[in-house]
DNA sequence: GAAGTGATGTGACTCGGTAACATCACCACC
DNA sequence: GGTGGTGATGTTACCGAGTCACATCACTTC
């Protein structure tokens, strides 16, 4: 496998993210991507990530439907929907540390930016959301069990994540997720 | 306000769902669907949709935050959080007339065969739930009661909606939508 | 009938994204 | 130590979405 520069893909969402912060979204262009990666030309970029927005969220987001559906895959038999729910967002969070912080944080700024990433931020949840639903029908929940377990989910991380990367506090994601998650459980009786 | 053929809007959206179903979304270009909706440009095109994507949505569904928020801002001062949902979704359901069944089926599978357009969908989505959680915040309705409550009864509406396009079964979308809301609460009990 | 207004057309441009083909670095094998 | 293969990259050309400045045309109003 002839390789030179080992980590073309790195190199390329790192000067992507850069350039999204000096000038804004839409005044990069992939051409200038790729120039500052390395000399690098708009093809190569295109060989690593399908479209411009993809390189912002293939920094490690495409895991993320395996990490869930896998932590619940792997619960107990006798686990509630929502404790496997539990165990999926605990192992989600796992995966941001504390240095991660700094640059989730800047990513987020980014997308709150600007429309097009907005757009598919939403595509992404809602493919986290289904990931979770999906893995608990395979568990036998019943359809809109597993729909509304997975949506109470996915709505505590994204609360716990957009305090985790946007204030100085800074408690584990680990801890906010499962704190956001009992509040919503609280919450739900409170509906009418 | 001069005008000589009136609903260039409607005629350009017409056009382009004919030719999404003849040939595809991906495969019909702005110049085509100008050309069919009366030998318009790709210009009057851009200038009745901000792109080729919202041709699908925009006719009626940029509505569609305002009657959520109205229905909510409308409930009585008691009623509880679902209540004020299950409120909203009358109102919303209430547009999708028996008429509107056929075109919204086709819509909906335009709109399932390509990405793009499924990722527009996302964003569609998620801008109810917001309106929703907005309009109940506004209620003094706390911010995770509110968000959970927009959540689950935008779950309501497009569960009930695809059964309602989805189906031979002519129930109207308006009592599909109060069933489906009823046994999510009914589900809410289950979950662990 | 002349001026004004709003919708449309024209032509040129940028950029995202795709594809075919050439090239280059490296590796393995002889 | 050449030689061929392989995978990543470069080149070139192309298409279509979306933007913009400017011209034009229908229709209204005075």
């Amino acid at each position: 496998m002839g390789r030179w520069e080992p980590d073309t893909r790195r190199r390329l969402a790192q000067a992507a993210l850069e350039l999204f912060i000096e000038q804004g979204y839409e005044a990069t262009t992939v051409n200038q991507i790729a120039e500052r990666a390395g000399g690098l030309t708009k093809t190569t970029f295109f060989r690593h990530f399908p479209d411009k927005r993809e390189v912002l969220f293939a920094a490690g987001e495409q895991a993320h439907g395996r990490i869930v559906a896998d932590a619940i895959a792997a619960a107990p038999d006798g686990a509630t929907p929502l404790q496997a729910v539990a165990a999926a967002l605990d192992a989600l969070a796992a995966v941001f540390t504390e240095e991660r912080r700094e640059f989730s944080a800047r990513l987020r700024a980014v997308i709150l930016g600007n429309s097009e990433l907005l757009e598919r931020a939403a595509l992404k949840r809602a493919a986290l959301a289904e990931a979770m639903a999906d893995a608990l029908r395979k568990r036998d929940v019943p359809d809109l069990a597993a729909s509304l377990s997975a949506d109470l989910g996915t709505r505590a991380f994204y609360t716990a994540y957009d305090q985790w990367a946007d204030t100085d506090n800074h408690e584990a994601l680990v801890d906010l997720t499962r704190r956001t998650l009992d509040e919503l459980r609280a919450t739900l009786t409170t509906l009418g």
